[in-house]
DNA sequence: CTACAACTTCAAGTACACTTGAAGTCAAGC
DNA sequence: GCTTGACTTCAAGTGTACTTGAAGTTGTAG
């Protein structure tokens, strides 16, 4: 087993990440990461970024923009180790969009059930496909289904 | 109260849907939508695509490509009414999808709240922000978290 | 019958998150 | 000390889902 150094090539971070060396080039660039150079120029990461890329995955898949996620990790200074209180900080607010997001898909899931029963799309009179029907001056149509606000 | 014309302009559309007269032509050029025109050559839709539009801006939400939600509507005919049976299948499918979804989801939130109790960022020994620590050969890294296989 | 808002097409532009390629430099093993 | 794979930058390209703008046409209210 070879021993593990403090200072990860980019080539090794890509294949501990599981992330391409040009994305975390990209992720350099737009202020996500960090690294320090070598005398001849070539990037070395601190293990610690290993997790930051981790939680940069994840908050993709909690539908945050990179923007979004600079600005949380941001608050997780790389200067210094986060502490206990920086994370529970950032895991709590991710896990209240996480559960506003879980709430949003069963909501819609149960509409979606509702309609089962009824087949909507074959009938005049239901309530959630045909609200554009009946609200027309509303100017939100069909985004009933949706439990969205009209936006353009 | 103005009586509801069965054949509407795009600008009807946009207003009732809530979706823009360019979002509209888009559509269309990509097969999600069908219309009609006039002698001038003005486009003219059935009322019933309110409804295929408020299909659309769900399955987006369920993270649907435009493509595949084309698929799945091809098979909702614009030619005939759908029937029960064709909405069945879409609606069961896509609550499925939806089921799948959240069940992602909650497993997330499952870890990240595991990891409020442990304080990982600043811990040498979580498993699971430092599987890469570990797991070095696999190539997977820190994709514990997201329950992801390595992709690229 | 005319004015004017609403429509038409087509090309180009935008935002996000990357990827690819060219041309060149670095570092580690032999 | 040289070779070779891994690295460097920078510009341009990709895919998705639209939006914008220019230049011209249509349809309807007065």
């Amino acid at each position: 087993m070879p021993a593990l150094p403090n200072r990860l090539t980019i080539g090794e971070m890509a294949s501990r990440s599981g992330v391409r060396t040009s994305t975390l080039r990209y992720y350099e660039e737009r202020g996500l990461i960090a690294s320090e150079r070598t005398a001849g120029g070539q990037r070395r990461y601190a293990r610690e970024t290993l997790r930051r890329i981790a939680v940069i995955r994840a908050a993709q898949i909690l539908g945050l923009t990179l923007e979004e996620i600079r600005g949380a990790l941001n608050e997780l200074p790389q200067a210094r180790t986060p502490n206990r209180h920086d994370w529970e900080r950032l895991s709590q607010t991710w896990r209240d969009s996480l559960d506003g997001r879980i709430a949003e898909l069963e909501a819609l899931r149960d509409r979606l059930s509702g309609c089962i029963g009824c087949g909507c799309l074959s009938l005049e009179n239901c309530g959630i496909f045909n609200p554009g029907d009946r609200a027309a001056d509303a100017g939100a149509g069909a985004q009933y289904l949706l439990g969205d606000a009209p936006e353009p």
